[in-house]
DNA sequence: CAAATCTCAGTAGAACTGATATAT
DNA sequence: CATATATCAGTTATACTGAGATTT
C-alpha cells in the first residue's frame, strides 16, 4: 500500500485501545506495528523517486557501495555483508544491475572462488541522478527535524547491537 | 537475512561515512537505513515466533483484528484499511487462513457485493497462544524501556501524519 | 579433506496492476 | 450508469532452503 490511509482516526492507536482492552496495555506491541508502518511508507517513497532510474532501493545501496570502493569493485560476499542481505539476494541483485548494465562481473583477481562485482559508468551516472532526487525528497522524511533523525538512528542502533550485528563498543575503524 | 550479523563493526556507520565524505551528511540517509535494518530484524524474529502456528506477523494481525470485533467478523474490504494492506493481499491473507481453519468466510448480510471473515474458535485458539508468546518475546523490542518504545511511536506517529495516514488533530473516537 | 564463495533451482509471502463479476 | 467490493491472473522484488561447482 504505496498510498496515504486517509483514515479519519489513526489504525494504530485504534488497534492498541483494543489491545489494551484484551490482553493489557503493549507498548511494544504498539512500537512494532509503528515500524511496519513506517517501513512500508519510506519504501515506497523511496522505490517511486527511484523508479524513474529502474532501481529500487537495494539496487541503489548496492551501487552506492560500490562507488564507496576505490577500484569500484568489490566481491559479492562483501556487498551482501555490507548491505545486510542473503548471498543468493546479492546474487540475484547483480544479476539485475549487470543486465541493466550498471555493474560487470569480474574473476576475482586474489581470490579464484570469487566473483567481483564493478560498477560501470553508466553506474556511476545512475547513482549521481538518484542520489540527487533522494537528497531533494530527504529519504521520505522531511518532516523530522535533524535531532530527531539522530533520535531514531541511536534508538534502532540500540536494537541492531541487541540483536547482535555488532559489539557495543563502537569500533568503526576495522575493515 | 533473519540471523545476526555479527560484525566488527556498525555497517550503517560506516556508510555513512563513506557517504559524508562524498555528498555531505545526511542524517536522514542514516535514519532510513537504520528503520530498514530494524523492520528486518523485527520481522524475523516475530515470524519466528508465530512458525509453530504456522502463521506469519500479517496473518496473526488479521487473526487478532478479528478477535476485536463484537461478532468475530468482519468485511474484507473493512480488515484491509485497518491492517493498511492492498485489497488483494487481503483476498490472499483470508485464503490462507481459511485453508488453514482459522477463518471462515460468510456472504455480507447488509451487502450483497460484500464477503465477511469469521474467526473460527481454532483461530481464536492460536491467537491466544501465539498472543502468549509474542508477549514473552517483547514483540522482539526487549531491548528498550517503555519511555523508549513510546518515543519510537511518537516519532513515527509523525511520519504517519506527514504522509497522511490519518489527521493530525487525533480522533480516536470515530469508526 | 573441510571451509569458503558463488550459482542455480525451487519455494514462499507480500505488494502490485489490470481485468472482471456482482451488487449498490 | 458510476461506484464499491471482492476475486483472479499474472508480475515483481525479496528471502530463504538445499544442492552443487570451484577453489582455498
Amino acid at each position: 500500500m504505496g498510498n496515504p490511509l486517509n483514515l479519519p482516526f489513526d489504525p494504530i492507536e485504534r488497534a492498541h485501545e483494543n489491545w489494551t482492552n484484551r490482553w493489557g496495555a503493549s507498548p511494544a506491541m504498539a512500537a512494532v506495528t509503528s515500524v511496519m508502518r513506517a517501513q512500508q511508507i519510506l519504501i515506497g517513497q523511496l522505490d517511486a523517486t527511484l523508479k524513474p532510474y529502474e532501481l529500487t532501493f537495494a539496487r541503489y545501496e548496492a551501487l552506492v557501495l560500490l562507488t564507496f570502493s576505490s577500484t569500484g569493485a568489490l566481491p559479492l560476499g562483501k556487498i551482501g555483508e555490507r548491505l545486510m542481505v542473503h548471498p543468493t539476494s546479492v546474487t540475484n541483485t547483480i544479476d539485475r544491475l549487470e543486465r541493466q548494465g550498471f555493474v560487470r562481473r569480474l574473476p576475482n583477481p586474489s581470490d579464484g572462488r570469487g566473483t567481483l562485482a564493478e560498477i560501470t559508468d553508466s553506474g556511476r551516472e545512475v547513482v549521481e541522478h538518484a542520489t540527487h532526487d533522494l537528497l531533494a525528497m530527504d529519504f521520505g522524511l522531511d518532516c523530522y527535524s535533524d535531532d530527531e533523525l539522530w533520535q531514531l538512528h541511536a534508538l534502532f542502533k540500540n536494537l541492531r547491537v541487541s540483536f547482535g550485528d555488532f559489539p557495543d563498543e563502537d569500533s568503526s575503524r576495522r575493515s
